[in-house]
DNA sequence: TCTGGATATAGACAGCCATCGATATAGACT
DNA sequence: AGTCTATATCGATGGCTGTCTATATCCAGA
């Protein structure tokens, strides 16, 4: 069982050489987003008005199936990107902003656009 | 031979869903992020003084062999992160900015922070 | 407690990828 | 031309990953 782990606070790309284990931290979660599914999934939920998402409505979204997008949201999950409650029969999903905040912390300096 | 083709123009993730074409591109770059070996390399070239790096220090910097820094790079600047510049018997590399900005644009519309 | 729907997990498999050693290419200097 | 250095490419390989089917788990309602 994993918490949602955020991100160690990690220096913009601009400011210093990432170590090995920064890198290590904040490559697993680009990693997560570097899949077209899970960006789609990712979008849908943080489009939602109301921030959440039935689990039904994305797999209803895609020609895939029902386990692969349940595979999909639990790499999102792991890596902080997402959490989930289940209520009565139906899980919803909804975006963890700071996560996504930090990873444009450490991409967008200002200064480097 | 590709050229250093950005992203195509993508609205944030939180403004409405991707399409397929749309994740596919991003989903490229943020796959290129998804290495620690590769966010090191970048972060080596952006905070770089003077913007440029010799392949020579990059491949100083790490404990793998020079054709892994090359298939690395190859990476990075086939999704428009890295432009290259050979100078008498050297390769210099430097950052694209403008891909960080617009990933960091998709990521972080700053309502959803 | 049984049934049915919603979601997650397990196991298998094909394709991808990070890495390596060997080799090719490019340029500088004799 | 020949040699040395710097970088890129090639081919192989082990490990990872996205997908599937089958099955388990959880919950609601009869």
């Amino acid at each position: 069982m994993e918490l949602p782990q955020l991100l160690e606070c990690s220096p913009p790309l601009a400011r210093r050489p990432l170590d090995a284990e920064q890198a290590a931290g904040v490559a697993r979660v680009f990693k997560a987003l570097g899949d077209p599914v899970r960006l789609r999934i990712l979008s849908i939920v943080a489009s939602r008005e109301g921030g959440e998402v039935c689990v039904c409505d994305i797999t209803g979204a895609f020609e895939l199936s029902q386990p692969t997008i349940s595979h999909h949201l639990k790499v999102l999950k792991e890596v902080g990107l997402l959490t989930s409650e289940r209520r009565a029969s139906w899980v919803y999903y909804r975006l963890v902003p700071e996560t996504l905040g930090e990873l444009s912390a450490i991409i967008g300096s200002p200064a480097a656009v």
